[in-house]
DNA sequence: CCGGATCCTGGATGATACTG
DNA sequence: CAGTATCATCCAGGATCCGG
């Protein structure tokens, strides 16, 4: 498939020439949440360009990590085992990014599929073994998110935007792109609310304690916007 | 950096940005195992042309994945703390990439800095835990490799090819690309002698089993080279 | 020799229009 | 809905050249 092959024999060239061109680590990213239609996809990444897309399902498929199923109307991806194999190396990319999520341009549109897999990167199953199951209600501005977490695993499902607050959440909230300052521990529970980051809207507000020790990315240390010419990032030391 | 953004704001994007264009993450990969000097990079992967190699260091370095510091003679770039926090993806894409290897063309070269890596990637803490500290000695073609196993930890260092069997370690054996084989699983230590991928030059061949046990990547499932036009890896169910 | 910078070309990417 | 077709652009690839 990569016409232009890195001529190595190695594991992380031959993954990068399944999985390394543009879009594909994407495209392979929404199919982990689940089975997409090609309309699908194209919404979850806005501004890829539709041959593109194409071209990849069809270079994914033929490395046998996407698999096209006819369905009643039209066709749907899905991930074959192989192609869901790739689920800890994006998850790993996914948690190293977040780090530097904080100079990214926070206007940029977050998608359902995206905000998903950023709490399975984030997931602490320790963390969250440690407690009762609970249930998490969020609500996004464009869309909803159900999280169940229970002994040391996590489920996340969507809901509709304008999900009533389901009975069965232990705490419901609404959020929006700033989640993301929360889970990588810029702001703490309490500064997320003051910030109106987060509003609740039913539940013990006490829960967001336990959401943000369920989910967090560890951030190795903090990373100064910019970087020096020696390409130092963090205190600028000079 | 990435003059073409992805324009979503997601921790992956962000990874793929900074270090999603082509020959970037390789480049990482070969830092990760020690500082290295621009010609070291260009030998390690020779086909990188020139000019991306010294494009890619300004961006990684721009973007506090890589450091430049001047050298008595010359300079060396080293990861920052940031960029070592790539470690876990690039290992994890790296198992993943393994299992396809056996498609790739044998006849690549095999680069000292690809193999160490291949070897962090496929090592198995549990495995080595519950065994004495035991040191490899590996003679490839065209350099030498030590691994040192203790502990849960291993340490790999290079050697010179013309390297004479170290007296301290366990076991001396000659090998090449074929040791892929072996850490997939593909072949067992007793195929891997018999196959002459594996000649044991001093030491307890007894040994090698231990080895093949603390270096193997999971294979989720074999992988039949080629794909079907569904996609399907594996038995042609037709 | 090390550490790049420059120039040119072809193929991948991106935007848009159009179709079974 | 699920793509294909067309065309402009831009970056990767390869060769060459340059300064210390």
């Amino acid at each position: 498939m990569a016409a232009r092959n890195y001529g190595q024999y190695s594991g992380l060239v031959s993954a990068l020439e399944q999985v390394g061109e543009r879009w594909a680590m994407l495209i392979v990213r929404d199919l982990l949440v689940g089975p997409r239609r090609y309309s699908d996809l194209k919404q979850g990444l806005p501004r890829i360009p539709t041959n593109i897309l194409s071209t990849r399902l069809k270079d994914l498929n033929q490395a046998g990590i996407v698999r096209r199923m006819p369905l009643a109307h039209g066709l749907v991806y899905t991930l074959t085992d192989y192609g869901r194999g790739l689920e800890d190396a994006i998850l790993a990319l996914e948690r190293w990014g977040f780090t530097a999520l904080d100079e990214a341009d926070e206007s940029d549109p977050v998608t359902a599929d995206s905000i998903s897999v950023a709490f399975r990167a984030a997931f602490r199953p320790d963390a969250a073994a440690a407690a009762f199951r609970t249930v998490y209600d969020l609500l996004f501005p464009d869309f909803g998110l159900t999280l169940v977490v229970d002994g040391g695993t996590l489920a996340v499902t969507r809901a509709p935007a304008t999900s009533p607050p389901a009975t069965s959440a232990h705490l419901v909230f609404a959020t929006d792109a700033r989640i993301h300052d929360v889970i990588s521990g810029r702001i703490d529970a309490a500064q997320s609310v003051q910030r109106a980051a987060v509003r609740v809207l039913s539940g013990d507000p006490v829960l967001l304690e336990r959401f943000t020790q369920t989910f967090r990315v560890e951030t190795a240390h903090t990373i100064a916007p910019g970087a020096e010419n020696d390409g130092v990032r963090g205190l600028s030391g000079a």
